[in-house]
DNA sequence: CAGGCGTGGGA
DNA sequence: TTCCCAAGCCT
């Protein structure tokens, strides 16, 4: 495995520091996210993040702004959080102890046993989604349970090179011993392989079943009036918990399931109701009328994949008066001042069709 | 332990 | 188009 790694090992940014910071970094970053993907949001966080001591500084929108893309938000929060108890309580070195490290926010058993292995040398076992294929064929096991592997991996764990042993299964199972066609022919160790000689590697180890995802109807306000500079468009902030949590958005509403009776009509209603709300939020409840909302058409509609649901974006835009106040959860923005901020793809394409054509 | 939690790329 | 993901963690 060690003469494979050092052969075959892909040229990693990550993979040129022993930092553990650094390590820490690209590993929260790697979590269910290709390496591909990563490795430009791993060069602009370094240069915007050094240490932990500038994570930590940081105001949160920031750190989520150059997070913007990355998907799964929280990990961006609990890399700042970790980033801060590395400060306060760690003297702003990343512990090297295997108990610290678990305990650090978003560090779960796997990037614990990557960080204790490669950035501070021992022999402890670090069990991904690759390792898990590789020993599940390795032994021909179906369905391997953690402490099975943990046992297994932690005996096989080079006590000389315990990171290049770690990372050796894990580029093992992405570059070779892939989850559809394994290149046998390609594996240093196909010789001891279970399921290679008995032919079951394709079925190691057994997908887990899936499920059916919702697929749901949300009626979008895109609310924008002039500004100085251009137009403007109201924006709210997300709960911190939760789907895309801290991020900003045009106020939103579900209006039910997919291809159920959602017509126009209740689109536009659904719309103009969640942007009164969001307009009249945090106003003084007395003497505040709702502001008159014109509308001004139905956008396209924008289809959206999350992890664990299906949404159709349906915006709609309306103008509404100067004057109207903001808050620490309701801003407005110019279009072409969205940059500071933190915005998800969807939004992103919804607002990348929704700036009015005309001049203020 | 099941389910929530993003995104973009390849088959 | 549709599906399956990809270096998991938390509740």
């Amino acid at each position: 495995m060690l003469a494979f790694f050092d052969e075959r090992q892909r040229e990693l940014p990550w993979r040129e520091t022993s930092d553990p910071y650094r390590i820490l970094v690209s590993e929260i970053m790697l979590q269910q996210t290709r390496v591909e993907t990563v490795v430009p949001y791993y060069r602009r966080w370094m240069q915007r993040f050094p240490d932990p001591a500038s994570l930590a500084a940081a105001d949160e929108e920031e750190v989520l702004r150059q997070w913007q893309g990355l998907g799964y938000y929280r990990r961006a929060r609990n890399l700042q959080a970790a980033a801060r108890e590395i400060v306060e309580r760690w003297g702003g070195n990343v512990p090297g102890d295997a108990k610290a490290l678990a305990d650090l926010p978003g560090v779960g058993a796997y990037t614990a046993g990557a960080m204790a292995s490669i950035a501070f040398g021992q022999a402890v076992p670090a069990i991904d989604g690759n390792v898990r294929r590789v020993m599940a064929r390795l032994l021909d096991d179906p369905a391997p349970g953690a402490a099975l592997l943990a046992r297994e991996v932690g005996r096989l764990v080079d006590p000389h090179r315990p990171g290049d042993f770690n990372q050796a299964l894990m580029e093992l199972g992405a570059t070779v011993c892939t989850p559809r066609s394994p290149d046998c022919a390609a594996c240093p160790v196909s010789e001891g392989c279970r399921a290679r000689a008995a032919g079951t590697q394709g079925e190691r180890p057994r997908p887990p079943r899936k499920k059916e995802i919702p697929h749901r109807v949300e009626a979008v306000a895109v609310v924008v009036r002039p500004g100085p500079t251009g137009w403007e468009v109201l924006l709210r902030r997300r709960p911190a918990s939760g789907l895309l949590g801290g991020m900003w958005e045009c106020p939103g509403v579900d209006v039910g399931p997919h291809g159920s009776e959602v017509d126009e009509a209740c689109v536009v209603e659904g719309a103009q109701d969640v942007a009164l709300r969001a307009v009249m939020r945090q106003q003084p409840p007395t003497e505040m009328r709702p502001p008159p909302l014109l509308l001004d058409r139905v956008l396209p509609a924008v289809d959206h994949l999350f992890s664990h649901r299906r949404v159709t974006y349906r915006p709609v835009r309306f103008h509404a008066p100067a004057g109207l106040p903001a808050s620490t959860s309701v801003r407005w923005v110019g279009f072409h001042a969205l940059d500071p901020l933190p915005i998800p793809r969807a939004q992103e394409r919804i607002l990348g069709g929704a700036e009015p054509e005309e001049g203020v």
